[in-house]
DNA sequence: TACAGGAAACGACACGTTCCGTATTGACAG
DNA sequence: CTGTCAATACGGAACGTGTCGTTTCCTGTA
């Protein structure tokens, strides 16, 4: 297990694992009870019985922590399903990613508050868009071009419209207050949709 | 004109209009200039020549100006043409949209802060749905129930599905950071797309 | 000995509210 | 038609509160 975050090795006092996933922790708990907006990094700081100094030394901003609090947690669960079923492996992904939102708040909180938080900071989007979303956009994108070579797809294809197809709605019932997320048989049908929809315009 | 919004017919000083419109011209020219989130109530204030006190006497909280202001400018700008060709009405439409969003950054940047706003104050959210959202996707069914009843969609197509699929796509780029909002080439994919998975599955 | 970490305090800033004085209106009386 | 009055909007300024990000000083540890 490299760690890309290795300080440079110096021969002093490491930094405390144990602080960190405790600030980790702590930051989804109280996104999880009071929604993202009104936690502070003061609130993280005392929940995780850290100083507030250990964070700032660590982390630029409330949001910065929360992003890499929802990476640790996302990277187990938002696997690509491979089993050479394309519709079945879409909507076993999808289903995953809905029921993480919608039943564990650690999660969906934090996350529609942090996307909120993104819109008027830039480092923490380009921090939301490279180490969230892009690893698991290409992951998609992958999925759905291997598809297409299986000839699961029509030839030419485009598996970037089709990932915003897919995606998009999620989030925009979720963070344009559209209802409830989407059920599992809506799912289906939108699955459905988009694969039908693949054929590029005559 | 009938003003739905009469307090009652009291028979004092009137509400200053003068003093309405400098509130909603500030609250989206600071928008423009700096983004929705840096902009604060006591800026507006000074902006539109205008006590703090004024401002809370008739809005709750800045996001509630900003919204009506975009209520205001979003009335005439996004309506739904309705030449009979569903298609060419639906790029239009959606051109209209995306030309807004980009061009007059009075209307997209103060809409992204509104949005992000909206994540942690549910009052607010409701204002976002009830009064800029809701009438607007209104029209859209309205007017894509029309043209499945002229014959020119499938007969059990989903309005509501369709809408999704077109609109998502956009604030799915506008709020995650996806890029830059479609092109009136994409746009016009897009809609195509949409359109030919309408029939709903087997 | 160099650095991580804890505790506490700081100045800056925006919040939402309050007080006070002034300006503007409709209602009513003459 | 005109003067007076009560009610309300408005501007200006200040307030207490809370969070921000930083700083200071100290202890703990490899």
């Amino acid at each position: 297990m490299p760690d890309q975050n290795a300080p440079a090795r110096t021969p002093h006092r490491p930094r405390s694992e144990a602080s960190r996933r405790a600030i980790l922790d702590a930051s989804l708990d109280l996104c999880a009870e009071q929604g993202y907006g009104p936690v502070t990094v003061e609130a993280i700081a005392a929940r995780a019985g850290v100083s507030k100094k250990t964070i700032y030394r660590w982390w630029p901003s409330k949001g910065a922590v929360v992003l890499e609090a929802l990476d640790d947690v996302a990277n187990p669960a938002a696997d690509f399903p491979d089993s050479g079923d394309l519709r079945a492996d879409l909507v076993a992904q999808m289903e995953g990613l809905v029921r993480g939102l919608l039943s564990d708040q650690r999660f969906g909180r934090a996350l529609v508050g942090l996307i909120a938080d993104t819109q008027h900071d830039p480092r923490l989007a380009r921090g939301l868009v490279d180490d969230l979303f892009h690893p698991r956009i290409e992951d998609a994108r992958r999925r759905l071009a291997k598809a297409r070579d299986a000839g699961q797809l029509h030839q030419d294809a485009d598996p970037d419209l089709a990932i915003e197809l897919l995606y998009a709605p999620l989030y925009y019932r979720l963070l344009l207050h559209q209802g409830s997320l989407h059920s599992m048989d809506e799912l289906r049908v939108l699955v459905d949709h988009v694969l039908r929809s693949t054929a590029p315009p005559a």
